[in-house]
DNA sequence: ACAGGATTTGACTTTGTGTTCAAGTTCATA
DNA sequence: TATGAACTTGAACACAAAGTCAAATCCTGT
């Protein structure tokens, strides 16, 4: 069965390309993006890569598939290892930030935001993650209510949402060079924004 | 005096040149411009663009600066040809959202997010945008608490600065092709939160 | 109307990048 | 270990776009 060679050793290098784009788009950015430096991230040549991604746009959809998956599967698990509805939507508030200018997770994600643009694949990931991450604050406040922590203002749909778009615009600025934005501001209007939307004081 | 000829068309030129870069950026995004395609709108050829900006960069950055300065300019105009708080809340919600996937100062603008990350001078100018932002909506709250139509439950800059995020983090899945969130939503979650943070009901 | 600098142009050169490919190497299986 | 498919490589190629420049044209002040 000589297909089974291929097969596993084009998956593992398919997933080492994917690693090495993200890192090279965290390093160049996603414009500046050239062959040879997903290859010299991932110690190949660049013939190599067109040999595994005859398409490039294959690769960057990929690329864009992990990093919303992974970025969504962290926050689910850092805020379901606590049971405290006020420290789950603590930790929702902080893995929805990026940790630095070298998060290459994050940076990753929002350099793809230039492509949904264009692209209606691109745009169809960026939705699914957005309805998610909604998904996921409205379930921590239909907990916190249930549990009797929390008190909303609104709809837990809207609150959602409102927290949601709220990380986003933080993370477009602490990713870009806005001197006024840094994460412990980022942190705290959050925290303010949660507080007075639940009533619950928050333990950041 | 020979040279006047020079500075005079030479000046109204780099201004036709950066309206033609706004409006090339906004059809094939800045990753995708070309020096032709610059030409093409502004209608001379490939070479007078690079008489009139040898150095690209100046170019962009240009178009940067004259967008910033357009975008904040008519929110100012629009907030203050209005007198009540509320309705001068409103103006400036609605100048703060992009008006469609074809609005072509807010969506170069976003497209300079981008460049923010790795210039410095560009970050500034994004760091000064955001600035007056705040301080916009600063004073809007202020006057609307000197009036007695806002009563703040927080101060009035953590405020601004919400307001101003939110909208930033609106606009971003504007333009791009995130499904779930359309102009109507946006206006409607960001008057519900002014609503919250003024206890003043907005006329949207 | 003329002189001379300012502007414009299109053809040419240069550069940087993706893409192809023949040849070599690795590796799983029989 | 022998075989052939899977993989890798670097050199050659192709191409698109920026940059250069000499010549033509425009413009303004005199």
């Amino acid at each position: 069965m000589p297909n089974m060679a291929r097969s596993k050793k084009h998956i593992a290098r398919r997933e080492q390309l994917v690693d090495a784009t993200m890192r090279a788009i965290t390093e160049r950015g996603r414009q500046n993006l050239r062959i040879r430096d997903i290859a010299a991230e991932a110690g190949i040549s660049p013939g190599s890569v067109l040999y595994h991604y005859p398409e490039l746009d294959e690769l960057l959809f990929d690329v864009h598939r992990v990093v919303v998956e992974r970025f969504y599967q962290r926050r689910v698990e850092l805020v379901e290892s606590h049971d405290d509805a006020a420290r789950r939507m603590v930790a929702a508030i902080d893995t929805g930030l990026p940790e630095g200018r070298d998060d290459a997770v994050a940076k990753t994600l929002y350099e793809m935001h230039g492509l949904a643009d264009r692209s209606s694949q691109h745009g169809a990931l960026m939705t699914s993650l957005f309805d998610r991450e909604v998904a996921l604050y409205g379930t921590i406040l239909e907990i916190g209510v249930a549990a009797g922590r929390f008190a909303l203002t609104g709809p837990s749909r809207d609150i959602a949402r409102t927290l949601v778009v709220l990380e986003d615009g933080f993370g477009l600025h602490l990713l870009s060079n806005t001197t006024s934005v840094d994460l412990t501001l980022a942190r705290t209007l959050l925290a303010r924004y949660a507080h007075q939307a639940t009533g619950c004081e928050l333990p950041i």
